[in-house]
RNA sequence: CGGAGUGUAGCUCAGUUGGCUAGAGCACCUGGUUUGGGACCAGGGGGUCGAAGGUUCAAGUCCUUUCACUCCGACCA
């Protein structure tokens, strides 16, 4: 990509209605746009991004048997009633709407109730289970106050997957592989350390959810962690007995902010038997199919990497997630150093290397300014200096360590 | 939803006890000089001062209503 036609420049100054680190970086170096509170547009840079980050997630879900498709934002309100998640005093995300003919209809905050519905068709007999699907869906939720940047809006997208099981240890084996595949996730996009699978709140249907809480000021989450023991618990369900249950004292423990990137829900037979999901098992009985729900904040992961990997710089991507693999900046003013720029250009992308090529017709302290802002692993600076001795130069954004590299042999050092 | 704050150019902001043609920096356009860490000079375009109503000879400025945004809290399957 040609950076003198990439849609959208950074940014010298940040916009004030931001606070936070994560819209305020993505926003200056051009990979948001804002469209109102909690509500965020992806431009060509933070699409790539996403994309990234979706690809990770996909591999992983897909490596475990899931099946990715779509469902609709859509929703009938018969199906949540059966449930009694309809109603305002259960639900308050709710974004709710009407057909013309007067039917009212609600657009989708989570998949469980019309994904259950939909396996009705499709699942009747102990041979088909289990089923895993998972989808990337926009969700909307009505959030009072949205807030931290793209952290917490009121439009965002999730990987939400879900798990159709014929008794309870076929979900529990399955749960265990989505925690571990979670955790897969968490380490590839660079943030295995930080991450925690955490205790928390359990709802009807269990003792504990497990929540992934991801360490960071940004947060909203306060958590209880002990780094050697790798235990982490919410202090939503902090108390003397689950101390004793898991093993840890008090005095063990650290308290530390948190984001949380994911959470995994067992459902039980519960929510199949509300909505009548049934399947016919080998005796030919009827039996109600166990339902396991699990979330991955994409967008929301995306905003704990910036608050995570940034300077007073910018951003420092990670390689996994960054929008391209290398930056390439030219300070070339001649013909003829510019047809080397270029071809060098050309070998890069035809290595199917990722490049944003800077070809502007810029000073080199706004060029170097903005690639640091944009925050590619790698840059690679072209200029009349180096091609003297037939050279290149190459800069680790998150290293800052430097190097000179023979322009032949560029290819080589990647 | 409770509390606090802010709305003036694409962005960041100034604008005195109401006063005459509403300003600066950044960004943008033209020309020139520059060229290794967000250059400089000259010129130029760009505004229903968030919106509606009111007071007044006169409103960016005062009053009322309203909308939006931010922060703190509450909420967060």
């Amino acid at each position: 990509m040609k950076q003198s036609h990439l849609f959208t420049k950074t940014k010298k100054e940040v916009p004030k209605d931001e606070a936070s680190k994560n819209a305020q970086l993505l926003i200056k170096a051009g990979f948001i746009y804002k469209e109102m509170a909690g509500v965020y547009a992806y431009l060509p840079l933070g699409l790539r991004v996403l994309e990234k980050i979706k690809q990770i997630v996909r591999e992983e879900m897909d490596a475990i048997g899931g099946q990715e498709f779509i469902m609709t934002a859509i929703q009938r309100k018969e199906l949540w009633e059966k449930t009694d998640r309809w109603s305002d005093d259960t639900v308050d995300v709710w974004f709710k709407s009407a057909l013309k003919n007067g039917t009212e209809i609600g657009f989708g905050w989570s998949h469980e109730e019309p994904i259950t519905d939909l396996m009705k068709q499709y699942l009747t007999s102990y041979r088909d289970l289990p089923t895993y699907v998972y989808q990337f869906q926009t969700k909307l939720r009505n959030e009072l106050r949205a807030k931290s940047g793209i952290m917490r809006g009121r439009e965002f997208i999730m990987k939400d997957m879900y798990s159709y099981s014929l008794n309870a240890e076929q979900h529990q084996k399955f749960y265990d592989e989505v925690i571990a595949a979670y955790l897969k996730v968490f380490a590839r996009v660079g943030l295995e350390k930080e991450t925690y699978v955490t205790f928390a709140a359990g709802g009807a249907f269990t003792q504990f959810s497990h929540e992934f809480q991801t360490i960071t000021d940004a947060g909203e989450d306060v958590i209880y962690v002990n780094r050697e023991k790798h235990i982490a618990i919410n202090e939503e369900v902090l108390s003397d007995t689950v101390l004793k249950e898991l093993g840890v004292t008090m005095d063990e423990l650290e308290k530390v902010k948190t984001a949380e990137v994911g959470n995994i829900f067992n459902f039980g037979t519960v929510k199949c038997e509300q909505l009548g999901l049934s399947i016919v098992d080998t005796e030919g009985k009827s039996i109600p199919v166990h339902l396991g729900s699990y979330g991955i904040g994409i967008t929301r992961l995306m905003g704990v990497l910036v608050e995570h990997f940034s300077d007073d710089k910018g951003i420092v991507w990670p390689e996994e997630v960054a929008p391209f693999q290398v930056h390439l900046v030219s300070l070339c003013k001649e013909p003829s150093d510019i047809e080397k720029a270029d071809t060098l250009y050309a070998i890069l992308q035809t290595s199917g290397i990722e490049v944003l090529y800077d070809d502007r017709d810029a000073r080199p302290g706004e060029k170097f300014a903005d690639s640091d802002l944009i925050g590619i692993p790698l840059r690679i600076v072209v200029s009349p200096r180096s091609l003297e001795n037939n050279q290149v130069e190459f800069k680790y954004r998150k290293s800052g360590e430097e190097k000179l590299v023979s322009y032949m042999e560029v290819m080589k050092e990647m």
